[in-house]
DNA sequence: ACAAAGATGAGGCGCTTA
DNA sequence: TAAGCGCCTCATCTTTGT
């Protein structure tokens, strides 16, 4: 009875009502209510309490990666309350001291790259520095806060020493900033997005980095302006951003002019993020509004994701055959042991964890105890479970998490595309990537304008999703450079780049931190512009699932967010000169 | 063979957002 | 009301180094 049942809702998919599949009421007798204590897990944002002295603000910020010292200045400068400000401070000071950093580095090119890897990644502690270098970099530093602590801004002082050398004094660096006064005053008149973006280029690709640096921090401090005052972002229902393949939507939008390429862009994260994340995300990407879309309407799983990019909507086409698009069709063999109590069609998001065969084991006993359809409270609590851990009928009475090789195929991947890491890790990464058939949707556009192929950078990579995508649509890659972290990620990519016979060049890079701009010229200028910029940066900070390190954009892993922002920024800025 | 280090599995952990 | 590209600790198993 529950096959049919659930054949009538396949027929009548309704795209217009937005979640069938969180359509469970649950009594909330059935869920354990926790009696708890004091609620101990502070971010650092609101760490102002007496209780917590400002070295919870200080760990905060080094576990960021920033050196003690320059947390401690900064803290000094601001008060641990003005979190914001303090981390403008730290980006702009990171700034400095990773290209003096990276100047050393230049000299050295014989370390083996894992070498320089981990010497990068320990870098921003001080104490790991050696004297000399503490010594240029603390009279830079020096100088730097003599002139903060004169009244200028933290970008105005770097931007000061940039242009007027690192060894000029500081009255010559007064000199600068209070000539710079007036012409400054004209230019705040104009908005942000009317002014020539790093038409003040310099041939030194160095200066360029630093330059958008403080851009950055210009545009943060517009945001915390704007923040106060205007309407954060709206998830749209139902979430299908500018059309899906099952539907007929068209939508012109009017892209800014900062945002209109070469090259193309796509950056994707989670959409429930904490409030203003989405704005400022916005704000730093050109001002393009993010597409919201749930993969729900692609496959049978939900994925609420957010996209911004600045790729045409219209004549978008799907990858075929299209993708099951129930449970049911997806694992047919289900079908005889689902309850029609049960009334999921859809799946919720594909996650990093699973639960266990415990829990699996615990269903069983509790519905093996009841005759008969189970009560209804036993019902509740069990599709409880099921919603949660996205669990699906294997058996009587019995239920089973994804496997790995399931989550492959939901997530549009290539059978056995993870086979071989370990199990945890598949879920991991699977659970981290692209809907495959969402993002070629969006990807669609660019194979007539592209015959002869694209060039591809390839940010926060992960398995490929972008690569996998590009290759069902019949886009020809000439040339990958993708970077990330994982070293296991990375061989996934290496083989699936093999196995598929693809004929153009993959470069990979380990750490989104490590491209700079003279290795950007550098790829550039061996095989020419970049076609396409994409990727999704690590969202384990802003989504809901995290309950110790919610911290929004500039928690840890998610401030790597502005690494994109940087990159793409620079990829804009070599193109354009 | 043994201990130490590393890997994996199980279970517990709030809070924001719409 | 429910969903959510997660994290931490502990226990146990596996691998590595001596």
């Amino acid at each position: 009875m529950d096959g049919s049942n659930s054949s009538v809702d396949d027929n009548d998919v309704d795209w217009n009502t937005d979640d069938e599949i969180d359509n469970f009421t649950l009594s909330p007798s059935s869920s354990v209510i926790h009696p708890r204590g004091e609620a101990n897990v502070l971010s650092w944002e609101v760490s102002s309490a007496p209780s917590s002295p400002n070295t919870k603000v200080l760990d905060q910020f080094i576990g960021m990666g920033f050196s003690k010292k320059m947390v401690s200045n900064a803290i000094q400068k601001h008060g641990e309350e003005n979190t914001d400000a303090i981390l403008e401070m730290l980006l702009t000071y990171s700034a400095l001291e990773s290209s003096t950093h990276e100047q050393k580095q230049m000299d050295s090119d014989h370390f083996s790259s894992d070498y320089v890897e981990s010497f990068l990644d320990g870098f921003s502690d001080m104490d790991s520095c050696d004297d000399e270098e503490i010594i240029s970099h603390t009279s830079e530093e020096e100088k730097l806060m003599s002139l903060i602590t004169m009244g200028y801004t933290e970008e105005e002082a770097s931007m000061a020493v940039e242009r007027c050398g690192h060894n000029s004094s500081l009255l010559e660096l007064t000199d600068f900033l209070s000539a710079a006064q007036l012409a400054k005053e004209e230019d705040a008149l104009l908005p942000l997005e009317e002014k020539p973006r790093l038409k003040h280029v310099h041939t030194d690709p160095k200066k360029k980095r630093k330059i958008i640096v403080s851009d950055i921090s210009k545009r943060k401090r517009q945001m915390g302006h704007i923040d106060t005052d205007t309407e954060t972002l709206c998830l749209p229902n139902p979430m299908i951003g500018f059309g899906i393949p099952t539907g007929a939507w068209k939508s012109n939008r009017i892209l800014p002019k900062a945002a209109i390429g070469p090259p193309y862009f796509y950056y994707e994260n989670v959409a429930l993020t904490p409030k203003g994340v989405w704005d400022t995300i916005s704000k730093f990407l050109y001002d393009v509004p993010p597409e919201f879309v749930d993969s729900k309407h692609f496959c049978c799983a939900a994925r609420k994701r957010g996209y911004v990019h600045n790729l045409p909507t219209e004549n978008r086409f799907p990858l075929v055959p299209l993708p099951p698009q129930t449970i049911h069709e997806a694992f047919p063999l289900t079908k005889k042991w689902w309850p029609s109590w049960d009334i999921r069609t859809k799946l919720n998001c594909i996650v990093t964890c699973y639960s266990s065969a415990k829990l699996s084991e615990r269903i069983m006993k509790l519905l093996e105890g009841c005759d008969g359809t189970p009560p209804e409270r036993v019902q509740r609590a069990v599709i409880h479970e099921c919603c949660k851990w996205n669990l699906l009928w294997v058996g009587r009475n019995r239920v089973a998490p994804l496997e790995p090789d399931e989550v492959e195929m939901l997530m549009g991947f290539p059978k056995d595309h993870t086979r071989g890491m370990s199990r945890t890790d598949r879920y991991k990464s699977l659970g981290n990537a692209f809907q495959i058939h969402t993002v070629a949707y969006h990807f669609s556009v660019l194979r007539d304008k592209f015959p002869s192929g694209i060039n591809v950078l390839s940010l926060f990579s992960g398995i490929g999703g972008a690569e996998v995508a590009l290759h069902r649509l019949g886009i020809h890659m000439k040339n990958v450079v993708s970077i990330e972290i994982s070293e296991v990620n990375r061989n996934v990519v290496r083989c699936w780049w093999e196995q598929t016979n693809q004929t153009g060049n993959l470069i990979h890079l380990a750490d989104v931190k490590e491209l700079d701009a003279n290795r950007l010229e550098q790829l550039m200028f061996s095989f020419g512009s970049f076609d396409l910029v994409v990727g999704g940066s690590p969202c384990n900070n802003l989504t809901g699932s995290n309950r110790y390190h919610r911290d929004g954009l500039e928690g840890k892993e998610s401030s790597l967010f502005y690494h994109y922002f940087r990159i793409l920024d620079l990829v804009k800025s070599i193109m354009a000169g």
